[in-house]
Parts: structure tokens; sequence; C-alpha cells
DNA sequence: CCTCAAAAGCGAATTTATTCGCTAACTTGT
DNA sequence: ACAAGTTAGCGAATAAATTCGCTTTTGAGG
């Protein structure tokens, strides 16, 4: 029996995406660079993993242009929002609440974000009525 | 060049944690029993399982017993801290404020949560001043 | 003590993820 | 249209992750 395939975006993967998110559309000599200030890796397999992304449908290219152009297929929002309820379902046994008194309580957030974070908070809880 | 080893846990070692951390201390028969009904492998496979991570120092393992019994190594949530800690770093950009925000809006949370969140809320933005 | 069944361990095979060297294609500036 | 330098693509190599068959060890019962 072999092993299955993960449906999880790799560690490579995300960090090319985030690139792209970050940066915007951009050539493969682009990423490679911002890549290679975390890793060191050849150009060769920057070209490679994108191909593979490109594969996976996880990338968008334009051939329109040269260099090439990569963008992400999906926005970071739907992917935050995937992955999110995945370590959800599979970390925290299903309980959102759980996982957001723990980001709340553990990790620092600024007090603006607190504010808007009350702010939604009330309208959620208004809702409720 | 190979491979790096990644630092993550993979899936089979998360599901076998997760049966750890809910069912407590178990055989490696046990833990093969509740693991196959999520995935279709032979014991031998959750035996070996088990060693690698033994050896990672994921589990311990009583063997003044018989047959063995395993336990987790750390703590269900410290290792939920830490894999938090890890997503809000690589899909957020570092932002634990942009995550509860969206774990807020599209997840679902119960009311007894929504108050809980709300008092640490006022708790956090208390000791601001 | 001996037999049988379950538990534990080992080594090897398979697949995925990642890596890069080498070749082919394309641009640009003579 | 040619030379030089990128850029794109391919195929093969390597390590990690997962799989299981087979052997060895252990414990319980007679």
């Amino acid at each position: 029996m072999p092993r299955p395939p993960s449906s999880q975006l790799t560690e490579v993967e995300l960090q090319i995406l985030r690139i792209l998110w970050n940066k915007g559309a951009s050539t493969a000599r682009q990423i490679h660079n911002y890549l290679t200030e975390d890793r060191n890796t050849n150009y060769s397999t920057t070209v490679k993993m994108l191909s593979v992304m490109l594969r996976k449908a996880l990338v968008k290219r334009d051939e329109t242009v040269h260099p090439h152009l990569y963008q992400p297929a999906a926005t970071q929002a739907r992917t935050q929002q995937k992955m999110l309820k995945d370590l959800i379902q599979k970390v925290y046994n299903g309980s959102a609440g759980s996982l957001m008194l723990q980001a709340l309580s553990s990790q620092k957030a600024s007090p603006e974000e607190l504010a808007e974070i009350r702010q939604l908070l009330d309208k959620l809880e208004g809702d409720e009525k």
C-alpha cells in the first residue's frame, strides 16, 4: 500500500503563495529572490516548484508576457479560512471557540485589533437576540 | 541536496496524539483500533508509527506493564499553542488579531464561548490603561 | 515447562516532496 | 540574423513519510 498524497499545502508551497499574496504577480526570478531570503535553494528548484504548483492549480500563469508572471489561484483570505478550519478540526477537536480563547489569551493583538474584535463581538451577540 | 526534515507534526502523528489526548494512555492495539476508524492501515504500521514517535519523543511509553502503554509527551494545550502560533506566523503574516477576526466571523462559536471571549477581552483592555 | 496467541521490532519497499544538472527556447543588443 | 544571457522545462536523484511482511519476544493457561 502506498502513502496517500497530502491535501495540505506543503512548506514551500505556502511560502511561495505568501510571496505572491504580499508582493503581487511576480516572475519566477523575483519569487526565487524572495524565497532565498529564507531557504537556500537553486533557481531550478523554484521553477520546478512553480510548475508543480501550476499542475496542482495553486497558481496561475500569464504566458503572454516574458518572463512569465505568476499569480496565486486562490485569495489569501480563502486559503486562511480553509487552513483555519482545518486546524480547528484537527487540533481543537472542532471547537472554534476554544481556538479563539487560546488565540486571545496567548497571542498578542494590538489595541486597535482588540477594539475591532469587540465591535464584531457586539454585532454577533446582537444578532442572537 | 536532500529535503530537510519537517519540524511539523505529520498527519498520522497528529491523529495518534489526538487519540491519546482524548482517550488517555492506551496500548498500541487500542490506538490502532481508534485509528482504523479513519484510516485503513495494518497493525504493524501503527506500531511502527509509535516507534517513530517514540524516537522523536512525541510520545512516552510505560514498559513496566504489558502490553506497553503510550502517552503523549506534550499536553494538548501546549501543542495547540505551538501550532496556532505557527499558523499565525505562516498564514496570517504574524497578526494574531487578524486570525481572531476571521475566526470570529467565519467559524461558529457558542453563546457561552462568546461570553467568555468578551470577558477575556474586558480583562485585556483593562490591563492596557 | 510447553504451547498458543498477542505484542513488539526490523528491514525493506513504495510514494511524496524536494532538489538540481543539463538542455531547449526566447530576448535583446549588436 | 547571430551571440550572449536569461528563462523555462525535463528527468533523475535523494530524503522523509508511510506502508507492511516476517521474525522475535512476551505472557497466560494448562
